[in-house]
DNA sequence: CTTGACCCCGTACCTTGGTACGGGATTATG
DNA sequence: CATAATCCCGTACCAAGGTACGGGGTCAAG
């Protein structure tokens, strides 16, 4: 028996609108139709939603994802693993950018009292001064 | 001499468009006009400019750095210190993410030997697993 | 004094990942 | 069988931070 869209929403625990949404994007393929145009869903549908929920997680885009799919359904573990280490290597990267904003946001709170007027507040004359 | 938009643009390293769009935003004030409706900006403007930009590097919004703007120019010091200290608590919570990300990925990618068919690669039983 | 470079303004477009709206058809419930 | 819930499709809208375009006015050099 083949899922509603409203009913894999709910069994994915997403939004019906963001089903369409994939659809479009090319994340879930286009599923048989009954005779009223509905979409009816089979059993792995909500595998899948789960499958793009995870990845997002991990960081992937839609876009990213949508060829991890198409990996899956017959590519070289060769060609996975080289998506999943270009994403290390940015997720490493925005590490790098975020550590380097604590270490100055986090070294400039500590130097601001907090007390009186702006007038050579450290956060602010850091902002003021050269690089 | 005051600036005309694009040496301004030219003297901050930025663009004539992002000026007038940080104008429209209220981060950049309306600088007085030429009897040719032409902006004439004072000497300091590009010093505003760099404001933003670094405010910017240390991951401020702009909505964020049009409020720090305003303190600085009349503001007290420990409301600057307050949205520092939020920009820091944002951004410790973004690394804590990220991180996450990074371990799970790392471990995923060295578990994947990068060879044979995608039948059994540990990235896709991953993502294909139960939370 | 003409030509090109610059400036004006308003508006549309871009990315990413959706969400909302509206009008019309269908299905499920009481 | 009437009515509510669900579904269809296309299109518009949201955040954020700009960038691009088009039609027209202005300024500087040759």
């Amino acid at each position: 028996m083949p899922y509603s869209i409203g009913q894999l929403a709910t069994a994915a625990d997403t939004g019906v609108e963001t089903i369409r949404y994939y659809e479009r994007r090319g994340l879930m393929p286009e599923p048989p139709r009954a005779a009223s145009g509905y979409r009816r869903y089979p059993e792995d549908a909500a595998r899948r939603l789960r499958f793009i929920r995870r990845a997002k997680r991990l960081g992937f885009t839609l876009e990213e994802i949508r060829s991890l799919l198409e990996l899956q359904a017959g590519g070289q573990r060769a060609d996975i693993k080289r998506v999943a280490e270009a994403k290390l290597a940015e997720i490493e990267a925005r590490l790098g950018d975020l550590q380097r904003m604590r270490a100055t946001l986090y070294d400039v709170t500590c130097r601001c009292s907090g007390e009186g007027s702006v007038d050579g507040c450290p956060i602010i004359e850091t902002l003021n001064d050269d690089d």
